[in-house]
RNA sequence: GGGCCUGUAGCUCAGCUGGUUAGAGCGUUCGCCUGAUAAGCGAGAGGUCACAGGUUCGACUCCUGUCAGGCCCA
């Protein structure tokens, strides 16, 4: 074996081993090797490549190379392909940007061609950047075989996916009251919808959107069989020329009253007019009469505007409008109780005129703009036009009132206007009627956390409503539907390039893109209505439709891949963040659940999301996170994917970044792990050691037996808890391995390994056996977690035998001859002994350095003692005492009391504990030794109550003035008497302890021999002469020099326990 | 406004189906050990388990409500 240094820089050795996987195609081989092997599907869900990668997709990068790694060295065969999305408004926004257009018109002028040529040179622009932070991240994925949702073949198993819906009948086109932006003239999803400027509400305190001031208007609108008006009230003025009703609640009750100044008649609800006075917008009026809602349903009113009036007739497919309806969601915190309805321009207006039968009259375009059938507004934008529509109600006596009102309003993420809500067509999806399926397949998942997918998950699927496919955006995979120009329900959806080429009579392989650019100007003439010509609709796909495709679309299946895509469905594995419930985990269950009637996937991880340090989100502008990169470069792959592993992200927890913390995982794992890995390679280097691959003996020393105990342990709990997906439940137990094998087994078995290099007997053989073993296996576990280090560790223990990469290997196996509870119990035993021995040392402040005579170790209980007994040496030596001496009689040492074991005597006594409890207290130190040592105690009171081992928990108090300290049932005595004898000896070692140091500041190699001087006098120089032997091994001198030595040495003076002493020494 | 989640030591978090004296890591103070270690070990201090009710012999744990925070949806 090479000796590796002790020191070394983690992030170098990780660069350099990411050329090396380069240059041996590990990766590859890795991939190719499974290619036998049962396959294990991984869907990797694509991010935007419009922006950096920063610490979130790092979070997920993790989850979705640990978890292939692992079941890759399981002996599976795991694809893992990189996916980029690549359409989408974000993409749009940015060319926007760049080539300085405001909206869909200004992008018409230019023309599509160029306005997607612009997409797509941005699209891919920081791909470069990704590949070399995943890269450095150690995450292992497939670039060259990755998708892209923009490719011709992913678009065209889309429309495939699309064209079976459709002949399923699950496609329909319908309107949707949605928030538009009018300057982008487009419809907004309600996530840009979150993404627009927020504003915390002076007054609730709470976050919402920009607050804005509007038009607060109350008109009145005169009743038909009456002479008297309803007061109805709306901050949008502009919607008013679209009124078509005025909505009730049928159980509230109204007021028909007379303003006493000017005569008028009006109904509205009694709250709301009060509010009306008290805030001095009214004056006095006098009651006429009160009414339930309903007793106002179906009375008609003029209409405000001339220029829908005709539609008060109705007609075959409406009926009239003018009139008052009923609403449930009408309440009585604003307005009057009366309300304006509107249909195209609210969503409940939308639903209620759909419930009436009331046409949808929309007067506006995308843009906002009214068109002629408001010809005395057309041209003018909405809510420009509030202005004139308010002057000529008010010259026409219909304004009650006019004020202004503060609100919170949605604006547009990208440009702040106010967006304007509209009904506005659109393609659905129709999902309602499979809200059952999509929940039982739904419990076939395992989700972690599993509330998750039973909560937050499971409720919206069980609410699932129809799923709006479309967007009137310019790139992204246009919608295949083909509709007659003059019959609007003559239309043609098209799965396939080769339908298309085959309508419009191409020749096979003209159609090469699918971008609108390329099929918008495609036609071909109807089937249905000779003459005329099928022209593509609009709109494109939503892209969650497109990454919901992937499981398809990545393989452009049916068109290719058809065995190998609907074998791998569902995938075996998924992990994204937790802000993807209602995105790419919804959209892949909707598409899986209506194609297949499966499952997309089987097992998820869900990622929580990634705070600041400061607890604030993550701010580009208030840089209050390192960049990744960085943190990769400083810390390495290795401290930061052990520090994400090691957070809560790995259950959906949110995780505050703070790069302190993977410095300590370079400081708790990577550099005891390295230092192990040093200490054996330099100690078998001197003592010419090689391993021979032999098991170890685990009988032979009771360290290695127990290290090597520990390890299956660990094999066989990172094995479960992998199976499981409990990635958050791994981190701990490999932390906790870490820490036996350097804080216990390396420090206890330091001295078998040192010798004075001589002689390989058996017991130092079994040492670097099992260390090596450990060591080995250890790092084939590590492998899948810390990618890098872990083939640090393999490469130089394997000296050239295996596969030469331990991502090639598999992961370990229990190996059951290991496997020794008991003495894992002993050893348990016997560091809480060591714990307790030390414990007392410091209390009487004896260093360790000191000898002491005997330690006592009690133990009431057979086992233990047992176990004890075994460990004799071990903890001699750990606590530096002559003598271990195990007893069981421990009335000497401690006082004994009792308490009533509840687990087992609630249940049975219940309220009757309060006299368990005093007879329990009320036991002598004579009955509770009986109890100790296995005997019985009938209680006085409850005739079938017992007092033994089982029902009481016997407590152990230290006696006053003793040494003595004690744990659950063991209890450890210490002799604190220092002898001279013993002093003169704790003297030597304190000699030994300088001479060591200056051996090491010299800069004396391991096994450089020494020629020593010591200058003592009195009891110092008694306890060096008597210990000579001890000493001179210990610190590897040749001899005692009589004079300090002048060539070349070094010379050092110190004083212990109050003596001088010079040291000087020179190497051999 | 609705759904889901979270409030435990200065910080980050464990705490299983209710059971007695609520733990760990980091930080801090003191001490110790050290020829594998850039380290390590031990001890001390530090908690009305967000708050208020309820169920129970017994509540950090179960129920109800309040407050605060997060995510998602309106």
């Amino acid at each position: 074996m090479k000796p590796v240094a002790p020191t070394v820089s983690f992030s170098d050795q990780e660069r350099q081993r990411l050329d090396r996987w380069d240059r041996d195609q590990t990766f590859e081989q890795s991939v190719q090797k499974q290619s036998d092997r049962p396959p294990y599907s991984f869907y990797d869900g694509p991010p935007f490549a419009t922006g950096l990668p920063h610490h979130g997709h790092l979070v997920a990068s993790v989850l979705k190379d640990v978890v292939p790694r692992f079941w890759s060295m399981k002996g599976f065969s795991v694809e893992r392909r990189w996916g980029w999305d690549c359409h989408g408004l974000p993409v749009e926004n940015e060319a926007q940007k760049e080539l300085g257009l405001n909206d869909a018109r200004e992008i018409e002028e230019i023309g599509i061609v160029a306005f997607n040529q612009a997409c797509r040179d941005i699209v891919l622009r920081y791909s470069g950047e990704w590949r070399s932070t995943v890269r450095r991240f150690g995450r292992w994925v497939d670039h060259d075989r990755g998708y892209r949702t923009m490719d011709a073949s992913y678009m065209e198993s889309v429309w495939w996916v699309f064209k079976r819906l459709w002949d399923d009948e699950r496609v329909y086109e319908g309107y949707r009251v949605q928030p538009v932006s009018p300057t982008l003239g487009t419809p907004l999803s309600n996530f840009e919808v979150a993404q627009g400027p927020q504003e915390r509400d002076p007054k609730t305190k709470k976050d919402g959107h920009k607050r804005r001031q509007d038009p607060s208007l109350t008109v009145r609108l005169k009743l038909n069989d009456e002479d008297a008006s309803l007061w109805v009230w709306t901050t949008t003025p502009w919607t008013l020329p679209s009124n078509l009703a005025v909505a009730v609640h049928s159980d509230i009750e109204y007021v028909k009253v007379q303003v006493i100044e000017t005569g008028e008649v009006a109904y509205l609800e009694p709250g709301r007019l009060a509010d009306y006075q008290e805030r001095g917008r009214l004056g006095e009026t006098k009651e006429l009469g009160r009414l339930k809602g309903k007793e106002l349903v179906g009375r008609t009113y003029q209409p405000l505007f001339p220029y829908f009036a005709d539609l008060a007739n109705g007609s075959d497919e409406y009926s009239p409008a003018f009139r008052i309806v009923a609403a449930d969601y009408v309440g009585t915190d604003a307005g009057t109780g009366l309300v304006h309805q509107a249909p195209a321009f609210g969503e409940e207006d939308f639903q209620t005129g759909k419930r009436e039968r009331l046409p949808l009259v929309n007067p506006l375009d995308v843009n906002g703009i009214f068109d002629d059938s408001v010809s005395d507004f057309a041209g003018q934008f909405a809510k420009d036009a509030d202005a004139g529509i308010i002057k000529r109600l008010k010259q026409e006596g219909r304004v009650v009132d006019q004020d202004v009102v503060v609100h919170a309003y949605p604006h547009c993420y990208r440009t702040d206007q106010p967006l304007l809500y509209m009904a506005v067509s659109n393609w659905f999806v129709r999902v309602e009627d499979m809200r059952e399926r999509l929940v039982k397949h739904n419990q076939a998942i395992r989700w972690v956390p599993e509330f998750v997918g039973s909560g937050r998950f499971g409720n919206w699927l069980a609410g699932a409503r129809d799923w709006n496919v479309s967007r009137r955006r310019f790139w992204g995979t246009p919608l295949p539907i083909w509709r007659c120009e003059t019959d609007p329900t003559d239309m043609v959806c098209i799965g396939s390039v080769q339908e298309l080429e085959e309508l419009a009579g191409f020749k096979p392989g003209t159609v090469t893109d699918l971008h609108r650019d390329h099929v918008d100007q495609i036609t071909f003439p109807s089937k249905k209505n000779p003459g005329a010509v099928m022209r593509r609709v609009s709109e494109v796909f939503d892209c969650w439709f497109e990454s919901g495709s992937m499981p398809y679309a990545q393989n452009h299946y049916p068109f290719e891949n058809e065995e190998f895509v609907e074998s791998s469905l569902p995938a075996d594995f998924i992990a994204e963040g937790l802000d993807q419930t209602r995105g790419w985990f919804y959209t892949l269950m909707v598409l899986s659940t209506a194609l297949f009637d499966r499952p997309a996937f089987k097992n998820v991880v869900v990622n929580g999301i990634v705070l600041a340090a400061d607890g604030e989100k993550m701010s580009k502008s208030k840089r209050n996170f390192p960049d990744p990169n960085l943190v990769l470069e400083d810390q390495g792959a290795d401290a930061l994917r052990m520090y994400l592993l090691d957070s809560p992200a790995m259950q959906a927890g949110n995780l505050r970044f703070d790069e302190a913390g993977v410095k300590e995982k370079v400081r708790s794992v990577l550099l005891p792990l390295w230092n192990a890995t040093s200490f054996l390679t330099r100690y078998a280097d001197l003592d010419g050691w090689e391993p021979d691959f032999k098991d170890p003996d685990p009988s032979l020393n009771e360290l290695d037996g127990w290290v090597l105990s520990r390890l299956q342990g660990l094999i066989g709990t990172v094995d479960e808890r992998m199976q499981n997906y409990e990635l958050f439940r791994v981190a701990p137990a490999l932390l906790e391995f870490i820490d036996d094998l350097t804080n216990w087994y390396i420090r206890r078995s330091r001295r078998r390994f040192w010798r004075g290099a001589s002689g390989a007997d058996a017991d130092k053989q079994n040492a670097y056996r099992t260390l090596h073993r450990v060591l080995l296996d250890f790092s084939r576990v590590l492998a899948p977690f810390l990618p890098f280090i872990s083939e640090e560790i393999h490469e130089t223990l394997s000296v050239g035998r295996g596969t030469g990469s331990v991502h090639l290997e598999s992961f370990p196996t229990v190996d059951p001859k290991f496997v020794n509870t008991p003495l894992e119990q002993s050893m348990g035993l016997a560091r809480v002994a060591v714990t307790l021995g030390r414990s007392l040392r410091e209390q009487h402040r004896l260093r360790v350095r000191q000898p002491l005579a005997s330690l006592t170790l009690v133990c009431a209980d057979a086992t233990g003692l047992e176990c004890l007994e075994s460990m004799k040496l071990l903890i001699a030596e750990e606590l530096n005492v002559k003598q271990v001496l195990v007893s069981e009689d421990e009335s000497a040492l401690v006082t004994l009391s009792a308490r009533p074991n509840l687990k087992l005597l609630g249940p049975r006594f219940g309220s009757k504990l309060g006299v368990v409890r005093d007879e329990v207290a009320a036991l002598d130190a004579k009955a509770l030794a009986t109890i100790v040592a296995g005997g019985q105690c009938p209680s006085a009171e409850l005739p079938d109550l017992v007092y033994d081992q089982e029902t009481l928990l016997v407590d152990r108090t230290s006696r006053e003035g003793l040494a003595v300290a004690t744990e659950g049932g063991l209890t450890v005595a210490l002799d604190l008497e220092v002898s001279d004898v013993l002093r003169r000896e704790g003297l030597a070692r304190e000699v030994i302890n300088r001479v060591q140091g200056l051996r090491k500041d010299s800069g004396l190699e391991l096994d450089d021999r020494i020629r020593l001087h010591l200058a003592a006098e009195g009891e110092l120089e008694q306890a060096i002469s008597e210990h000579w032997d001890l000493l001179a091994a210990e610190v590897l001198a040749t001899e005692r020099a009589p004079d300090p030595l002048a060539d070349g040495g070094d010379l050092a003076d110190f004083e212990v326990e109050g003596h001088p002493l010079r040291v000087a020494l020179a190497r051999v």
